[in-house]
DNA sequence: ACCTGAACACCGTTCAAGT
DNA sequence: ACCTGAACACCGTTCAAGT
């Protein structure tokens, strides 16, 4: 008679970083944000409450663990056509990744600029805008000059070789000394939009 | 010596739902989501936790008056040129509101079809969109099913004559039949803008 | 290296009771 | 109508200790 086995429920995976993270989401996706606790997926793993702190540091780590494995799962499709296809064809499988765990997928925005993942979809992205600089979602629009300077010290300490696009538009991704400017530009990128979708529908329609 | 001078901090204005949700904002503006509890806002006027329990069902409905706080504060500008520049009014008018209040910036975004100040909102945006279908955010674009069917039910529920854009364009607001339709078209608002802002970007520079 | 046990300082909320 | 007191069932996290 094992300890474990008393107490565990049907899954009765080892216990590990990517186990616990993997558990946490679908905790999340089947019963909502308020259900992942630390002591919830504990005793999902039948182990103590104390046992996931050596795997996690704390729940906020674990968060952000979690979104950066729904960004790991965004996986551009293979690059055919023009630039803005490619673009669209990235855009897509982000939104698919990001409707199979809805409820998560709001972790998922704050660490585009902070992780390894979330790097890697922001450096393909820019390959292909080239030149244009990027435009943040309106939740991240929203975050504190504080994250703001942490995000800018960690993407100036980047490797120039591994991510020489989102180093160029470092300075646009997090400059906030012309909030107009920085706000503007997603402004403009809704309203041209608008426009040429009114254009095309009066068009076909 | 009246018993609550003992214990109240400040400003001791009386116990109210609008004091408390504008208390509850300002905590949450200089120390953060995690500040804001029950209990210290009931410190914050002196008063016992189970005191807020009259003014308020519960934690939720707090944060959700929070969001409509917000969004109540959105007043469009007076209206001059085209279509296109009013909506980049009112847009950067949202913009400035989230940006006075950023922690709380998220509680307001997923309010905007549930409550009278966001459907204010949404009514004035769409009078200026005329036929074009809306976009929701990122945010709201990830919501649940049920919580869906809930808007759908609301939104039919209201008052044509007070709310007829609204109305009108409920189902498209609301149908998740054709995830890709609806999901199809914020891309689409996202590239054709970038197209226009690069053919924009050769001209002048 | 990995987990346990006991304890601390918190939460939101209910329910009966006061005035 | 508006607030209190005591209690319940939870949280995340620390710290020393086990194996």
């Amino acid at each position: 008679v094992t300890p474990r086995t008393a107490t565990a429920t049907a899954a009765k995976s080892d216990l590990s970083r990517d186990a616990i993270v993997e558990r946490a989401l679908s905790v999340m996706d089947t019963e909502g944000p308020d259900a992942v606790t630390i002591r919830r997926l504990a005793q999902e793993f039948g182990v103590t409450p104390m046992a996931l702190y050596w795997h996690v540091a704390n729940k906020e780590e674990l968060l952000a663990a979690m979104g950066d494995a729904l960004l790991a799962g965004v996986r551009p499709p293979p690059a055919t056509g023009p630039w803005h296809a490619q673009l669209r064809g990235v855009v897509e499988v982000l939104i698919a990744e990001l409707s199979r765990h809805p409820a998560a997928a709001e972790l998922a925005l704050p660490r585009m600029l902070m992780s390894e993942p979330g790097l890697r979809l922001a450096e393909f992205t820019l390959t292909l805008l080239t030149q244009l600089p990027g435009a943040e979602s309106q939740a991240a629009m929203a975050e504190r000059d504080a994250l703001q300077a942490r995000k800018r010290a960690h993407l100036e300490s980047l490797p120039a070789e591994v991510y020489p696009h989102v180093r160029d538009a470092a300075d646009v991704l997090t400059n906030c000394d012309d909030e107009s400017a920085y706000y503007g530009f997603g402004v403009d990128l809704y309203i041209e939009g608008a426009q040429a979708i009114l254009r095309r529908q009066r068009r076909t329609g």
